[in-house]
DNA sequence: GGCTATTCGGATTATTTCTTCTTAAATACG
DNA sequence: CGTATTTAAGAAGAAATAATCCGAATAGCC
């Protein structure tokens, strides 16, 4: 993967959020979707001080999304999750490399980058919401005798 | 960086072997490098188990490309760090994420893998060291009134 | 209004992984 | 055969990841 597990929590934790603005717990994020509790928990508190999240405490509590999906781009999250400049400098590592001096991945590695980073501010959490409904929706197909009520 | 700065290290050190096969001292390449010495050894052992290194201890021992290094090529070299399968899986790391039902980097994504893995295994350490003897040499140029003998 | 259950917030602690350091083994040379 | 040199391997430290615990705030109920 491109960036941290963490940050790949964080935008499963995110893209897991009811549409509607609802209150949403922790608890219930991390056993859906799998993730260990208190590391998402933590996770969860970064994002509400990055002002993606607001959060609420005790009964009826929860997590929200403090903006409509569509608004929060997935470049925001993963800025506040690694930082402003997390995909700086050489691919390789190398200190030698440089526009005029490049590495053999310079070029590969730029272009990557522009488009990476442009797909990164146009893609919002909406998007990543639709891909866990198509994600169910096809699951459902497959397996049209679900349990009946 | 793409990779770990492990990778970075190892690529730099490779780049940096003279050419001509001879050995080549751990602790000349760290100090020649700024790199920490302990930690730079213990990724050369990795490259010697990889095949992509020979190493002799004792006096006049070192470390040396078991190749040329025109036929090193980096996408190995990072295969042997990071495994066969490091750019595998959702950028994001969304398990949802397939061909089918793509997220919203997944394109920008696959572009890019293709593109940094096609690079990878056409570029070379011979080409690495080119960076370093041009950035050198630039250096030199910028500073004509070197010491005298 | 006060009590209680619920849920986040922050601090502390474990576990794993990554980095760095120290000691042991091997080779060449006198 | 002994000693200096140099890698190899294992031990120690740092950082990231994950779990636990208790305190603070809020909502609902009596």
């Amino acid at each position: 993967m491109l960036f941290s597990t963490a940050t790949g929590y964080a935008l499963r934790a995110l893209a897991a959020l009811p549409e509607d603005g609802t209150y949403c717990l922790a608890k219930d994020l991390s056993s859906r979707l799998g993730l260990p509790g208190p590391y998402l928990a933590k996770i969860l508190q970064g994002l509400v001080q990055a002002d993606i999240l607001a959060s609420v405490r005790g009964p009826k509590g929860g997590f929200r999304l403090t903006r409509p999906a569509h608004r929060i781009t997935v470049g925001e999250v993963v800025a506040a999750m690694e930082g402003p400049d997390a995909m700086e400098g050489c691919v390789m590592g190398f200190p030698a490399c440089n526009g005029e001096n490049p590495c053999p991945l310079h070029d590969a590695w730029s272009a990557v980058k522009s488009q990476v980073s442009s797909s990164m501010t146009q893609a919002t959490i909406r998007d990543l919401q639709l891909i866990n409904i198509r994600h169910q929706k096809e699951a459902k197909d497959r397996m049209p005798n679900t349990p009946q009520p």
